[in-house]
DNA sequence: TTGTCTGCAAACGTTTTGCACGACC
DNA sequence: GGTCGTGCAAAACGTTTGCAGACAA
């Protein structure tokens, strides 16, 4: 409920509504590490059974404008999004198609300049087999 | 047409046709440093004016699988094409849209382990303003 | 001749858009 | 009352697929 709290500040201050779909993809968010919006949308609609995919996306986007998640892109064709506030990178088995999250610090950073450009965000995405998937095969 | 000789060698032993298509595509990735399938598409028109998208993500299918090209995953939804062999990471400008080669090592690498976690490939996307952007405003 | 590759068209899945209704300030 | 958000439907977009005919080997 933490990062509920924090975002209705957010929302206030910047003039955004508060609306209980809102208040409730933070709330899955937290719970899940890196939904995508139709799982989202899915774990949602019990609760929220006229809820749309529109809101899902539009939530989401308001949600990156706010710097509270950011979006992934280590899956292709899809987009998962990421609300762990902390730096780090993410990690895809290919076996079991799972996602982690790694932390290693590297040499680019944002806010560094690389050959003259500016740089304002990393991402990192490895691709192999997970710790699971190693032993199990 | 360095890398049109080498590409006619790996379809030879892996039992691939060579095609009029293959040779051309590969040529325009040795021409152009990042292309959209889109954008090979376009620029071969003029040339095969009966070529189908169909056989240009075909194409690309099958130089990635013979490791000559790699998939950038850098702009939402569309993905790049990459034939530079040389490890190197990538920069897009939010500006200009341009996409840069960006040559930095990272204690990340291919064949290392990471929490138990076996890494086959590792892909590193930088956003931020490129410098002639920087010096432009 | 044989099997693969091409081009076409249609399908696919995710994401985006336009619009009218409803909710909140 | 006015504005913003929602839900719905349809569209958009890049990409993939099925198939018949064409081509490389």
């Amino acid at each position: 409920m933490e990062k509920r709290e924090k975002l209705i500040m957010q929302l206030r201050e910047r003039g955004f509504k508060i609306t209980p779909q809102r208040l409730a993809i933070i709330d899955i968010l937290e719970e899940i590490k890196h939904p995508s919006a139709e799982e989202i949308y899915k774990m949602l609609l019990p609760d929220y059974p006229m809820l749309s995919m529109a809101t899902v996306y539009n939530t989401l986007e308001v949600l990156k404008e706010l710097g509270e998640i950011t979006k992934i892109g280590i899956k292709p064709n899809v987009a998962l999004y990421d609300a762990n506030p902390k730096p780090h990178h993410h990690f895809l088995c290919r076996l079991c198609g799972e996602v982690f999250d790694i932390a290693v610090k590297t040499p680019l950073d944002a806010g560094k300049k690389l050959k003259g450009h500016k740089i304002e965000q990393v991402k990192v995405y490895l691709y192999g087999v997970c710790a699971k998937c190693l032993k199990g095969v």
